[in-house]
DNA sequence: GCCCAGGTGAAGC
DNA sequence: GCTTCACATGGG
């Protein structure tokens, strides 16, 4: 197999803007016409065209899989979007952006991200995000070309890996509170040394049933029903998990419940029951409809 | 200063 | 079950 730093994914429906802004990654960052970030060991950029994706890599590549299943290029949009209960809001929700998709991230790496979340801007998550990743992940090749001016406030032109489970359950508390993550720090480290110590399995996860799994990534201290939605869907594929922040909260109250006020629990009982098979996927389209179109 | 942010866990009824 | 509150930190 030959290997290159760049290819072409052909493509329908697949809004790649959307997709890497809609509050599922917090990593990938816009560079003029493309997208930059991360994959594992892989620097990426990525580039929207009519019919497909542009890719390119720092280093060469002999298989584009992990970029493919990142992406997942796979999925039957059109078959999905039929599966969505046929209603005016999830019209408008789906009309708003047609290629939106879902990804499907390293576990770990969602896992952290959503500890880091919870009550904290998108904005915010990302600089979170940024400076574990610029203290302690590992640099990355990422010298495609000479970058025409590197970011001129801070010199930057450095990228770094995602730090492993063992390099952060090595670290102290007060090294990830210096990241600016406050009271998610000690949340953080101990999911690192429960993985790393072999006390839970993230691998074990992806072969239990959904409701055992949400149960067992829940048993971890500072992940509730919410943040284990949210990496059961974007990092296992489950798609039926419906995470329920405060945006979605806002968009089921408003566009369903419009006259009386319904309780988070009846909202989630009604999502549940609601949304079908790719819930997810709807929760995707309504959050970024919210959150782009509704204010 | 105030309020809120892709929440969680503990404590109260 | 449902509601209320503290928990760090930064943006608007």
């Amino acid at each position: 197999m030959i290997s290159s730093v760049k290819t072409f994914l052909r493509v329908r429906d697949y809004d790649l803007a959307a997709t890497l802004d809609s509050g599922q990654v917090f990593r990938w960052q816009k560079q003029n016409d493309a997208w930059v970030g991360v994959i594992g060991k892989h620097w990426v950029r990525l580039t929207q065209a009519p019919d497909g994706i542009r890719a390119e890599t720092a280093a060469p590549v002999e298989n584009w899989n992990f970029l493919r299943e990142f992406l997942q290029m796979e999925v039957d949009l059109a078959a999905v979007l039929k599966t969505f209960p046929d209603d005016e809001p999830m019209r408008a929700a789906v009309a708003a952006c047609p290629g939106l998709r879902l990804l499907k991230q390293d576990p770990w790496e969602c896992l952290a991200s959503f500890i880091l979340s919870s009550t904290k801007q998108i904005v915010q998550i990302r600089q979170i995000v940024a400076l574990l990743c610029e203290r302690f992940g590992q640099p990355i090749n990422c010298s495609v070309e000479p970058v025409a001016r590197p970011d001129s406030a801070t010199g930057r032109t450095l990228q770094f890996s995602f730090p492993s489970v063992e390099q952060i359950a090595r670290l102290t508390e007060a090294e990830l509170r210096a990241c600016k993550m406050g009271f998610r720090a000690p949340n953080l480290l101990a999911a690192a040394r429960e993985i790393a110590e072999g006390r839970f399995d993230l691998e074990r996860i992806r072969h239990l049933p959904h409701a055992e799994a949400r149960a067992e990534l829940m048993k971890l201290r500072g992940v509730g029903g919410k943040i284990a939605d949210c990496v059961l869907l974007f990092a296992y594929g489950f798609d039926s998990a419906f995470p329920v922040d405060v945006w979605i909260e806002r968009a089921l109250q408003r566009l369903y419940f419009p006259r009386r006020r319904a309780s988070e629990p009846r909202l989630r009982r009604f999502a549940a029951k609601h949304f079908g098979p790719h819930a997810g996927y709807a929760q995707q389209y309504l959050f970024h409809y919210m959150r782009t179109k509704l204010k």
